[in-house]
DNA sequence: GACTCTGCCACAAACGTTTGCAAAGTGCCG
DNA sequence: CGGCACTTTGCAAACGTTTGTGGCAGAGTC
């Protein structure tokens, strides 16, 4: 029923090759012939089979993304820069939601290889051994997780906390609370890094607290141990949980930025539109959808830009409503079950004393 | 390099073809040999290539499904949804952003029609004719869209209009506003629709204003038209224009839901988390995904539970903290450039002949 | 005028799978 | 023991495309 190269031939006068080289290797045809199989072609509106042409070439057309959660607004801003560049190199893209489950990913994307000429996986809780395995099956692009040899997208987390503890700072505070996300997650890990290296650079103590689920439920379970430690500041693991903080700190009376600031990661849709708006790191989502599928469209055709295998995005930070001086330790009135804010200032705990956290601080979850 | 059926035929002493029965029709190959064959196939790690197979049977094994919106989160929740079934039943998903302009969706179901055995769109700015020329390509299932002859998952919007009326009324209001999302949209027109028949019935004034973009951005605009017509509560198209209300209402001084009612549509994950939670209404986005994929599937391969072309889920209300009891007249202290609140009781015009917004009332936005 | 060279085109093979058909084997009945 | 039905298997064609090879014509060269 659909027309085929030989209907658009046998109307063109022309074999079959003819009309397959016409249509792609244009220089081997005359330019009159392959005006009228160019003519032929649209006036039947033939559409090549890409099961056949794949069958020969070996070749797809298609590429794959594996993300871990597809509730997550930061996955999906990723999802919509690799459609959009995925479409623009000619590509066609599938998509496949990991729910968050290692194993399930790893069949997803195996699944996915017969029919794609690469994935780019976001996968910040597999582990090192079955990427590479998956990188056997495929060619793979990873996403914010750096392993040798396999191409990645990254973005500048340690920069941006750089960024956070830099504003803090030059606001007086010193004495931040970190709320971890998810331990066995790349991000958490990397954003961690950053901030310990900034802060101790900037001579800035940082409490650290859980790990906790990066979500809402997360991020007001976390405001009441930090508001118990006498920081000044609260970073969280990302804006789902800042959120989180805002409204437990809301709850408690406790008035943001007067009497706390709170700072976010990622700059979600909703970081912008909270009362008071929320002091966020902007991650380049869509650029780093982009990204990821240059590399990878570069490793399949040489269509990319050729950059090396790993491309590092930069992220900034948002300044909004939730942050400003840090405010003087007698003027806390009505926070009642405080802990006595025992040095906390230039007189406490050096930052490396501090990173680590103890039985007391630490472990809001079980790991 | 890759496994072939001929490697497994090879290995298990047989040929071809009965590899293929083997892997498929079993009855028709004897029981120890296939299980030969299974052997060899498990030891040689074989993966059919979809394209041949695809090539032959006609078939790819693969949907589509394209969305006008990524960035909003109620499509990534259909995205799951479908995503979900589409595994669960075997298929993998092709997805694309239409980016909200019906040429780009018409496009991208034409490219991907090739590729796939059905695509589900969501649609709301496309016009009949263009889904129906589409419909000729691959089989479609329409989402909240209700045309002739093509399946289709339908939330209930009216239900839910209905029953934001009748939760209103029961508190107490005679008057609300209807902030009306973009005019071409067919989730906006069958609101408006289901708000005015509820309305109707219940004999409750309504007040339209709009249409505005359906964005916080909208809300805020819509917020302070509403605020002076003196409506005691307002219901806005989405969660977002709600979010948007909300945030003018609280920089205006107006109480909510003390001196205002607000309502949503939607139950978006921040209808939950914003303060005050936002009384709104569920749609059954995953839900609508799945009984999409449902249908398409049952009109490809009878896998589907074969149930009508149609099939509509319904939706529910969620009170959250943004309605209360309808405020007196009297009680409005701090609101400073409102008109003055004529007749706004019983004794105001009926419903029907509020329902036509006039040209004053309406029209925030060019249409 | 015979040779080579070049431009253009058709023929046919190949990709990996499914499936109709025939052949071979087996068991049963008359 | 021949014929028949039935089961099990292999052969080969087909799906629609790309691409290597070869042929044919015309032009250029000696």
């Amino acid at each position: 029923m659909p027309v085929t190269i030989h209907d658009v031939a046998q109307r063109a006068q022309v074999s079959a090759s003819t009309v397959s080289r016409a249509l792609s290797a244009s220089h081997l045809v005359r330019g009159t012939t392959r005006e009228r199989v160019l003519a032929a072609a649209r006036e039947l509106g033939y559409q090549p089979n890409p099961a056949a042409r794949s069958l020969i070439t070996g070749r797809t057309g298609n590429i794959g993304i594996v993300v871990p959660d597809l509730n997550n607004p930061f996955y999906t801003g990723v999802l919509r820069g690799v459609q959009s560049r995925a479409r623009q190199g000619g590509y066609a893209v599938f998509f496949a939601d990991g729910e968050e489950d290692p194993v399930a990913e790893e069949a997803l994307v195996r699944a996915m290889s017969r029919q794609v000429d690469g994935v780019v996986v976001c996968a910040p809780f597999a582990s090192d051994a079955q990427l590479r395995s998956l990188a056997g099956l495929t060619s793979l692009t990873l996403l914010n997780r750096r392993l040798r040899d396999i191409p990645a997208a990254l973005m500048d987390s340690a920069g941006g906390m750089r960024q956070i503890v830099d504003h803090l700072a030059a606001l007086g505070h010193r004495r931040c609370a970190y709320l971890n996300g998810p331990n066995n997650a790349w991000s958490n890990r990397e954003r961690r890094r950053g901030l310990r290296a900034a802060a101790s650079r900037a001579r800035m103590a940082v409490v650290e607290f859980g790990p906790f689920e990066p979500k809402f439920e997360g991020g007001v379970q976390a405001a009441d141990l930090a508001l118990a430690d006498g920081v000044t500041a609260i970073i969280a693991y990302n804006d789902l949980m800042a959120l989180g903080v805002l409204s437990r700190l809301a709850d408690r009376g406790v008035a943001v930025p007067q009497e706390m600031s709170v700072v976010g990661f990622d700059n979600l849709l909703y970081a912008a539109v909270c009362a008071p708006p929320l002091t966020t790191v902007a991650m380049p989502m869509e650029a780093g959808g982009r990204a990821a599928v240059d590399l990878l469209l570069s490793g399949i055709d040489g269509t990319g830009d050729g950059a090396g295998p790993h491309r590092e995005l930069p992220t900034n930070l948002i300044v909004r409503a939730t942050t400003a001086a840090a405010r003087s330790r007698s003027a806390r009135p009505h926070v009642d079950n405080r802990r006595p804010a025992a040095g906390h200032a230039a007189s406490g705990p050096t930052a490396a004393a501090v990173h680590r956290p103890s039985g007391g601080r630490s472990a809001a979850l079980p790991e």
